[in-house]
DNA sequence: TCGAAATCTTTACGCGCGGAAAATTACTGC
DNA sequence: GCAGTAATTTTCCGCGCGTAAAGATTTCGA
């Protein structure tokens, strides 16, 4: 490595020897160049270590190679795990993925959605915030910049992918309802059309089995899911508010607030003798399997839905249109399985 | 809300009536033009919604408005919370913050740190991968822009932000030895600094008080706490390995799978009547409160350790030079408190 | 060996904005 | 109303690279 610092690509292609158009043409795509010509710029390269600067690369492409994500809440492991896996996608396929958070809130969202668009990016991935979008301002954004909306089904955007409530939950209801006490429904807060979904869902699956459906929502607000779970659900054991032994929770994260409020009121949970409560969750979060005790949940389909909204945008960045059958906007529904721990 | 799009300030001055290089001047600090050319433009952005283009701005500032953000972890609750503290204290500085996460691999890193040096960025705020990190290109990179390094002290960058292990640590020895059986010490994989800190400030602090360090390692590698904690754990506990009835993790997540481990074993966690186990951990993620039983720890002081990087780094990129008495790079460590809960 | 095809070099322009300098205009306070 | 100053307009140039076009060079097949 030499001491001089390469400070654009005029000074680089001078030290390999190479013309300025050429070596552009290289990190564009090094197989676009003669293999002796390559091996000339990445020798040089080795001795340098230049890379364009990425300001000048996009501000003059017609078609740039940043993706955004935006996800509404990153602290979230599902979040996490989703961007996790999203960002891998992208940069494999010679993408430049930039994430932003919302952290749950519409202003840092709408913030986040106009940073993007002033970089003209080829695409979008976002998880909006849900019902605290400003609709409108999202609207716009989709039509700016072709996107994929993911997790949380806005209306906007050129497709959604996500996960199959209508399935998943009424899984577990079945299951729940066949190894013991039907299921009450402890709600999460209505941030997003998945909660009302997975309630629908609820309600559905309990009504077709012939039971009355027991729908339990709290009035707090926002992504603290384990506090409200803890809090709010710990009230509800309390006051013997439960009809039934048995608690199926929105998410896991609220169920892992239950859990805590369940153990520390002495109440032991799971499907054995002496259980005075069976609780389930729903997404099987990365930290699902180490809680006391270990959450019996559906497991939502991470890879598949991260593959597929990656795989739908690329098609629209490359001009692809996706029909389908109704003419409406692609909605790609992946399903859960069922996965079986000890707490119900 | 005009139809028409505005492609570039050029059209958006024609519109707003004001030149160029004053509205130019209007986005770099509104308060820098005249109250009535501000009001007019800003009647303008209301009516056309126009931003400047971001690659266009940085690539010709002298100073970018840019900082970057790497974290080992995205995934892990610590640096979540990080870089949501961080993130706002940067954007309300005026700063576009920008977040790399690393996942937990060397070449991801390596990548951020090169993708991020070829945005010119005015600053950098980075939490090294530790023991894996490739340090010289670490080095290279905080030569060239102004880095604060946080959370893992890897002695690269202009200065340091993060906890005091060796206060924190002996804290909580002192107060486990106070209370009960001296504490064992259950080490999380010694994938950065911090790993070996908190296990030197435990084996100080344990002889300091007269006792033998009792210290347990990991074969593991990586970056799952929780499932080593369990595994690992689990396995000491079936083993009978540990010496005493009280075991001080390395870190909340090792912990809480360790919390697991011995629920599925049947063993009772606490310092109460019928206890088997006495747990204690580091960090106070947002999660540890919902543990089973909820976990006694030591907090992190997040918000400090957030403002104070970011100050540090703002007073960097300003020009001034930060000196301590000895002449070395200025190293700040804030205390952590105990936090007690049930498990010990 | 020759010629076509592929690749490279040269030259030149443009992207959208920052920023400097000089000229003009608009505001202060008196 | 006036000077003095502050703000704005005009006019340029430059950042680092993408990209196009024309000409030079290399490669490769027959």
């Amino acid at each position: 490595m030499e001491d001089q610092k390469i400070r654009n690509m005029e000074e680089f292609s001078a030290v390999s020897g190479i013309s300025r158009p050429t070596v552009s043409k290289y990190f564009n795509d090094p197989s676009s160049v003669r293999r002796s010509t390559r091996d000339r710029i990445e020798k040089a390269l080795r001795q340098y270590d230049f890379r364009p600067n990425l300001f000048a690369i996009n501000q003059n492409r017609k078609l740039t190679k940043t993706i955004g994500i935006v996800v509404p809440y990153l602290a979230d492991p599902f979040f996490a795990e989703m961007v996790r896996l999203i960002e891998r996608l992208c940069i494999d396929a010679g993408y430049w993925p930039i994430v932003f958070s919302a952290h749950g809130e519409v202003e840092l969202e709408n913030n986040a959605l106009s940073t993007l668009a002033s970089l003209r990016p080829a695409g979008a991935l976002i998880a909006p915030l849900g019902r605290s979008s400003d609709l409108e301002a999202v609207q716009r954004f989709s039509e700016e910049v072709p996107t994929v909306v993911f997790d949380s089904n806005v209306k906007v955007g050129k497709a959604f992918v996500g996960s199959n409530n209508f399935q998943s939950i009424p899984m577990m209801v079945d299951y729940l309802c066949r190894s013991g006490e039907p299921p009450c429904f402890f709600e999460m807060p209505p941030i997003n059309p998945n909660a009302n979904k997975r309630r629908e869902a609820y309600r559905q699956a309990m009504e077709r089995l012939g039971y009355d459906p027991m729908i339990f929502k709290v009035e707090a607000m926002g992504w603290d899911f384990e506090r409200i779970g803890f809090e709010d659900g710990g009230r509800l054991i309390a006051d013997r508010a439960f009809p039934t032994n048995t608690i199926l929770c929105s998410n896991d994260r609220l169920a892992i607030g239950l859990l805590s409020a369940a153990y520390q009121k002495g109440l032991r949970v799971g499907r054995g003798e002496g259980c005075a409560l069976r609780v389930a969750g729903h997404d099987d979060h990365p930290w699902s399997r180490f809680s006391c005790p270990p959450l019996t949940t559906v497991s939502q389909d991470y890879r598949s839905i991260a593959e597929s909204s990656v795989e739908m945008l690329f098609r629209f960045i490359d001009g692809q249109e996706v029909e389908t059958e109704t003419g409406e906007r692609p909605e790609l529904l992946f399903e859960g399985k069922l996965i079986m721990r000890a707490s119900a």
